[in-house]
DNA sequence: CTTTTAACACCTAGGTGTAAAATT
DNA sequence: AATTTTACACCTAGGTGTTAAAAG
């Protein structure tokens, strides 16, 4: 059982770096609370809808893979974690990021000071110092393993390049701006330039997002 | 202007590393001379047919992507640099290995120590210290950018999974072996397990071999 | 003449949402 | 009834040898 990327990525500029220094760059996705949600169609928003039951796992780790790199090589690009996978398969032992369904998360950044002779692998836990840790408030999400809301679904389809075959022709551009201004998450200056780059910087995920891997090969 | 692989892959097993200590595999090709070739039909083989004229360029250098590893890693898995990209673009700028067609090649192994806060990258020149060298005389190969032997095109053809589209279902596994056993480079005790593995850990390539990159996309 | 390039059909490999089936 | 799993068609992305045209 394979997990399924998140989408859309979580993408990050970093600035302030030592440019000769080792850093790795790593993230975690942690529960936003102990409860359970549901989505209730009418009012088009998450209730809680209970208490999570299983016990929290720690959470696992995913190392950005051009890790480790200098801090020159990490400020002069953007930094996507869109090769992340998810699973709610608690099992799970090909290192994807384990989450329960129906629950409501944040990803972190961190950004690692690689010391001499220390080699951060998957699944391996934070060292104790040199370890600056981010979190941005528009990139929570409520993990899902059906889509509830048709809007992000039309959103995902409309975006994801792998989704391109439930295109539908007739639907352009415009009336999708429309679906993405009715979310607050997308800060006022960025509307402008609504192109692939900036949209997934921003992470949209609004009320529904990243379904968990339910099947795929494996 | 794309690189293409190299077919059969370069693969190796690796003995007496210290599990603990960290590593780089890295591999370059040498030329064998200063000589070019051209392949004679009738007699099937290989024949000086003048000197080489451009200037010898420094080898690059491929850093195996699973560098750096312990030890322990590298010792217990097959090492193959399935992925490297050679071409005959002189101004290749995607870090690709830069060969010459119609001449003699042969690979290089490295196992480098990793000394602390040393980091090592595509077309980085080698340590001074802590390297160790292997060569195979059995990988020795002759570039080309058409094949000039028939035997290569039906051994890649029926070996690589993406050529796939080009077999001929009617020959089969038993004309195959009798290819095979028409070259010197595969030592009598691995004729029995001829299966794909054991294929490419001898790195048939005999009297001509891995296509430069001549086209693709790019 | 020989060798190289470019476009191509045909693959491997893997990421989508969908719909039906299975599970709880 | 709600949620999860599975198989699937349809994509992206990229690695094959082939072929005809281009280059030398």
């Amino acid at each position: 059982k394979a997990g399924r990327r998140m989408f859309p990525a979580v993408r990050v500029k970093i600035k302030g770096l030592e440019p000769a220094k080792q850093y790795y760059i790593a993230m975690d996705i942690i529960p936003v609370d102990s409860k359970r949600y549901r989505y209730v169609y009418h009012s088009s928003q998450w209730m809680v809808a209970g208490n999570t039951e299983q016990s929290p796992l720690t959470p696992r780790l995913y190392v950005h893979p051009d890790s480790p790199a200098s801090g020159e090589s990490w400020m002069k690009q953007v930094v996507s974690f869109d090769r992340v996978k998810l699973t709610n398969n608690d099992m799970d032992e090909k290192g994807h990021i384990i989450l329960q369904s129906m629950h409501k998360y944040r990803p972190r950044i961190h950004v690692i000071v690689k010391e001499v002779d220390e080699h951060i692998s998957v699944n391996q836990s934070l060292p104790a110092n040199g370890v600056h840790t981010f979190t941005f408030p528009e990139t929570e999400f409520t993990t899902v393993t059906a889509y509830q809301n048709q809007q992000i679904t039309r959103l995902k389809i409309d975006r994801n390049p792998f989704a391109k075959g439930f295109r539908d022709p007739g639907r352009n551009r415009v009336s999708l701006e429309r679906v993405m201004d009715s979310y607050p998450w997308r800060p006022v200056d960025c509307r402008p330039s609504l192109d692939f780059q900036n949209f997934n910087i921003q992470k949209p995920v609004g009320c529904s997002a990243s379904p968990l891997g339910s099947s795929c090969t494996g």
